[in-house]
DNA sequence: GGTAATGATGATAATTATTATCAATAGGAA
DNA sequence: TTCCTATTGATAATAATTATCATCATTACC
């Protein structure tokens, strides 16, 4: 049987020895629906229409929470506010983003990934993770 | 004969119609002489130990003029906190960067330079600059 | 099922980084 | 020197996030 997003966030939380909270089961759902690269104030005005009574504070903790559960990842650009996606059942990719238009293009290139180990290891460098942004004009933009 | 950064500061200001202060000549010159990656109250408190009257944000204001007469690059990482470094001068590099000691390593990798070049042009993407950033551990912190 | 322990929530205040406002100052063209 | 206005520094404002804490609600235990 396979592992759903649900699964993986109820396990990490009986793991942790933390509650399953109605909040927690919203915030859950609405992420796994909403599109990506989302900014947690556009989240957290959807999640308000759904319950006019959520907090703020709860929706960044719950945020943190899932980044912490393996599912989601936040992506920090230029102007400073964060950004989420989920990466649970995702591949890994990078993202060429529109200074004019702010699209997220979502690529991957094995050679670059494999390069970007060897620039590591000749660095003596373990790396754990990377970000590769390119910035510049989108085919609607340019 | 050959440019410094002060010239180009100094023709940037004549180009744009402003002017030169005192300000403006002891921010250039501690920036010069600054190390890399500085954040922008690192150098504010630098600043202050030549003049203790120079308000914050002058600092703000002209460290981001410098980037505009591309002498300086704005460098966000993780902690949302601004950093800077010097361009004027120094060859193109990436960031490997130490989660333990925040020690940034400078990379240079041509054959990826030319593949992200390769990726944007296959999504009919027009690119400007890019930020490649492997965060992991140091030969010292591994 | 009932209940106590304690984790979670949401209102609010605090913090952090940056930017806007504005009266006083000073660069620099004429 | 005069005059215009860009610049400065103090301060307030903004923006994003995080800390505090009284109250609430989940869950383990009887
Ligand atoms: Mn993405
Ligand atoms: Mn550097
Ligand atoms: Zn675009
Ligand atoms: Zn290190």
């Amino acid at each position: 049987m396979i592992k759903t997003a649900k699964d993986i966030f109820s396990e990490f939380l009986t793991r942790k020895g933390l509650r399953q909270t109605k909040q927690r089961e919203q915030i859950l759902d609405e992420f796994l629906a909403a599109k990506a690269h989302f900014t947690i104030d556009e989240f957290y005005n959807i999640l308000k229409k759904r319950d006019q009574s959520i907090g703020s504070a709860t929706v960044h903790r719950n945020l943190r929470l899932l980044c912490e559960a393996g599912l989601a990842e936040e992506i920090k650009i230029g102007s400073g506010k964060a950004r989420f996606e989920l990466t649970f059942g995702q591949p890994h990719h990078d993202h060429l983003i529109c200074l004019k238009c702010g699209r997220f293009i979502e690529v991957f290139d094995n050679q670059i990934e494999i390069l970007q180990g060897k620039l590591a290891e000749a660095n003596d460098f373990l790396p754990q993770k990377h970000k590769l942004e390119i910035y510049g004009y989108c085919r609607q933009c340019r």
